[in-house]
DNA sequence: ATGCTACTGGATAGATCGTTCTAGCGATAG
DNA sequence: CTATCGCTAGAACGATCTATCCAGTAGCAT
């Protein structure tokens, strides 16, 4: 037993969170099928064997996990931003802003974790579709709950939590594409401008 | 010399168009690099021979060739909703509504010819990567022309087109992610009801 | 008819793919 | 000390990848 944490080994220095963050990445920049097994594991620094000791389902369990754990990062950004008792107008507009510098500093090679790889798999393998739609509906979650805390009604907190979605996931498309924020900076003061709205007409 | 339309040999039965459709479908389903070429030849019937012959440039240029035709495919949709004279705010619902009831038809297979192969190669391939970039600048080009027609301001006309461009884009990566409509159809009304909010504010 | 060009057909090469397998290391428990 | 267990290490495998190569066919022009 012993137990720590999850049931992760944290011994070593952990190799699975290294074989984890190398995938996560590789992932996100070139896509699921143009990432290697050999590629995740000399950007890891770990031999096969480790790979197919923590993650005995082979590449597609590592898609699976990598997929959980970028979901799980952006969660917190997304938390971060609209913690319970933000100003959701102001959250709106720093988390765009926020967003645009972050991809044009990264050379517009990091943006959505998931977006790519669920783009590819959705039609191919049926768990990292299903993980991909958990994590999204993760997110949606917490900007439907802050929107209801903040009066608006389910229904339009709903809406209103996917137009944030679609538009970021959007605008991160278009700007990796086109290595420009132009789309991010748009999307995001008309999103500004919809949160302020939906806020502003009630009682 | 001879001469037939832009270079390509219409002989036979179009095994260019053949392959070009081929690897269309492949790379929208499943993405560049996890179609292989294999594929493509079985699903147009073409032999190796053909596909280099006509794609010396060998996948990469399929892909550029593919994006092209996939782009232009989506430029006369786009067209036909928005074409010179349409009212803007019907066209807009109209769109959105198709949209949604085209993808769940597919069974989720089929969305934006372009989205996937886009993310999958923004970072290691530029001849691919400018292809989408022109493509999606196509698309937005006459939403934009159509707004400023209407009246609308540029830089308010050209946002519009963004914000349009990404809550389309968006809502496909949704939808193909969880099976759904739900988005398209949010981000649907939202999007009407900022066509019709920007063309009721004019003189 | 003959030569020319466009295209077809597929075998083949060389690299890389994901996976499996066995051997062994190092720390901890008994 | 010895057994056990978690993990490391990488060789090896069959499959599949993209690309090359060349022989063969069909249609057109002269």
């Amino acid at each position: 037993m012993e137990s720590n944490g999850a049931g992760r080994a944290s011994r070593p220095a952990g190799t699975r969170e290294r074989i984890l963050d190398a995938s996560g990445e590789l992932f996100r920049r070139r896509g699921y099928a143009a990432t290697g097994v050999k590629a995740i594991l000399a950007a890891s620094g770990a031999p096969y064997g480790s790979l197919y000791h923590f993650f005995p389902g082979g590449k597609e369990e590592l898609g699976v996990a990598a997929i959980d754990a970028g979901g799980a990062v952006y969660r917190e950004l997304v938390e971060s931003y609209f913690g319970s008792g933000a100003d959701l107008v102001d959250a709106t507009r720093r988390f765009f802003e926020d967003a645009a510098a972050v991809v044009r500093d990264h050379g517009y090679a990091d943006a959505c974790p998931i977006a790519t790889v669920a783009l590819e798999t959705a039609g191919s393998s049926e768990p990292m579709r299903e993980a991909a739609a958990r994590a999204f509906e993760s997110w949606l979650r917490i900007l439907e709950r802050r929107l209801v805390d903040a009066g608006v009604e389910p229904a339009v907190a709903r809406a209103v939590a996917l137009e944030l979605f679609c538009a970021i996931e959007g605008a991160f498309l278009h700007s990796r594409t086109t290595r420009t924020t132009e789309a991010i900076e748009a999307v995001g003061r008309a999103a500004t401008a919809r949160v302020r709205a939906v806020l502003g007409s009630l009682g």
